[in-house]
DNA sequence: TATGAATGAGAATTCATTCAT
DNA sequence: CATGAATGAATTCTCATTCAT
């Protein structure tokens, strides 16, 4: 009926985020409730508001929040390389990881963008496009140097994003295939596919 | 105060699958409700349940339908080669053409089954294996035969797939690029992601 | 769960409307809930919603009618005279006979205008103005031709408004005072305070 | 996070019963929030509770104390004077003066008797009821005396006051009327009302 | 074959209130 | 004296579904 003993804003904000994406991600916005939120964080589902102004802006939060992170990774971790298929293969690396880490993230953000009320869509594809442009600025300039042979690089950009996302739909870490392995074959594949010149075996 | 003159069971179901297919297509399963379904069609929410038992069901025929016809339309299309390059080609051909020409149904299929009950997504399920596993036929015969390189077939198929059916998120016809050429560079983006022998031009 | 047996739109709406009335004037309107309408009616709330698109909006219906019914009413009873003092009178017994038989209503619509949105404020308000301009036509004419004297006659108009409408505060039907004795005293008291020559004993 | 530097009880207090009154007056008690109040006064929702025990206990005290100032003031200012005309005279400059200064008071006590419970409804309407005696004991006397020409005294009470508190609903400081003018004029109509034997130019 | 009326369960959201700090 | 966190009950509203007509 008040304050419980030893409660901390911070915390429970963090626990309504990480419960709002486990459980978004198993049973798609629409499906989920606040209350099956609220009860998986063991608060009363008023509390939610505390947080969030509402159902529709926790959604946005959560996205806008994975999204950033992403770029932000990216800008720490990319090599410093001027090789394109050094920089593809970093790419590669980097988005199978982080979207094996972080699967339910990611695939909130790509399902739910329909969710969205037009300007909060807006602002999520603007910083989807961000991400997508790393991408096709690494082909474009492994295209002029020679180094990869495609028909279009915005094109394969869709192609090898759809390709390299779709790893989350089913890879399971703990499964017959280790992470290593995994890499290394979708960094195969898109190498092949991006038509680069020196194949890894 | 009752049948519309002239009104025909045959056409209002037709009506009911089609409005409901572009509805689901736009805003989620969760999202479409069966008053709007009712009001696209021009009918009272009541009369669906004369041809659809409930709204999950309706899901779950607009699915099974959808996949289906998929299967039976390559059955019938398929070549007749045993050339695993040509056979590749022509089953990038048929799912880049049908995905884009029923990127509706193709658009819910790949984004409602979390939206069915256990039962009905085992259905679903196992069609779309049956689909997969056209591809993963023709890309084992390739690798036994040694006309493509790659690391596993089934892993190759997720990714081919995802490739392709990802075109329908973007690819808008009457838009700067004719069906042609998009088959064209897709075929080509998949041949050399298979490490095919004969990559054309 | 469905319709029930006998049931009839018409004779529900009216239901609603006349439930609402009587809650809301005895409650205010923010201190009703559509459940409290609901149970009165003898239907489930959710009813309500197939005759009325939001709480809101049941308000506006039910105050624009009132005054819509109002300012009909007077146009079918008015005296054919051109004699203001008659005119006044005539004005007095529509008054206090309508705002007595139509008590719940005329609180509302006193009480629950702050309770609008603002466009549907402007829109009620402006009927109200119009019953008001009638009052202040028969003054303005009275004081023209010498048979009131008054200091302003929008301002009078207002004061007798007042008085006349506070009767629907206390009077009861049936109590020590008749329909007819009460008219009578309203209508000396308005033409004393109105400054009429001839004050009926 | 405690107590504000130079805080100071008193102050706080009376912010809250000066922003109540305003809120209240404008969008009505059940329509008014804790949030709202303590947001104008610029202190969190639970501070509020230190000063009122409840939301409507602090409408009985809003209430009570208005209508206590009104009855003390009135025993300060009425005039000496036993001519009856003099005393309502004096009655309707201070009516007319306290329900402009203090209009939202006025309002409100007119307005929310119903949002009090029974007791507190009880307590109110017996305040008010001294004050509607003041009236009805000059009516009487001034009846008694031939001065005034009724026919019911306690019925020309709720007439005059109805009058009277109706200002408060449209009379505005700083507009086209000057107060002393406002004064005069329901001075006069409350005479000619009444039916005094001398009635002010 | 279809409508029109209604249900009942559950959704998001609000709010007075409580209480540890 | 005041905050910040939370409760729990209630509110408006939606929606799949049912069924008399």
């Amino acid at each position: 009926m008040a304050r419980t003993t030893g409660s901390d804003g911070a915390r429970t904000e963090e626990a309504i985020r990480s419960a709002a994406i486990e459980l978004i991600a198993a049973r798609g916005f629409e499906a989920t409730t606040l209350r099956e939120i609220a009860e998986k964080v063991g608060v009363q589902p008023g509390t939610i508001y505390r947080y969030f102004p509402s159902k529709a802006q926790l959604l946005v939060e959560l996205l806008v929040e994975h999204l950033e992170f992403l770029l932000e990774q990216w800008a720490l971790q990319r090599p410093a390389t001027d090789d394109p298929v050094e920089a593809l293969r970093a790419f590669v690396d980097f988005h199978v990881r982080s979207h094996t880490l972080r699967r339910r993230e990611v695939f909130v953000a790509n399902m739910e963008l329909r969710s969205l009320a037009p300007a909060d869509r807006r602002r999520v594809v603007s910083l989807r496009r961000r991400y997508e442009d790393l991408l096709t600025g690494i082909l474009r300039d492994g295209v002029e140097r020679g180094a990869f042979q495609l028909p279009d690089a915005r094109i394969a950009t869709f192609a090898i994003l759809a390709m390299l996302t779709g790893v989350g739909a089913w890879y399971r870490e703990g499964g017959r295939l280790g992470k290593r392995d995994l890499i290394d074959m979708y960094t195969r594949m898109v190498m092949q596919c991006a038509g680069a010149a020196t194949v890894p075996a």
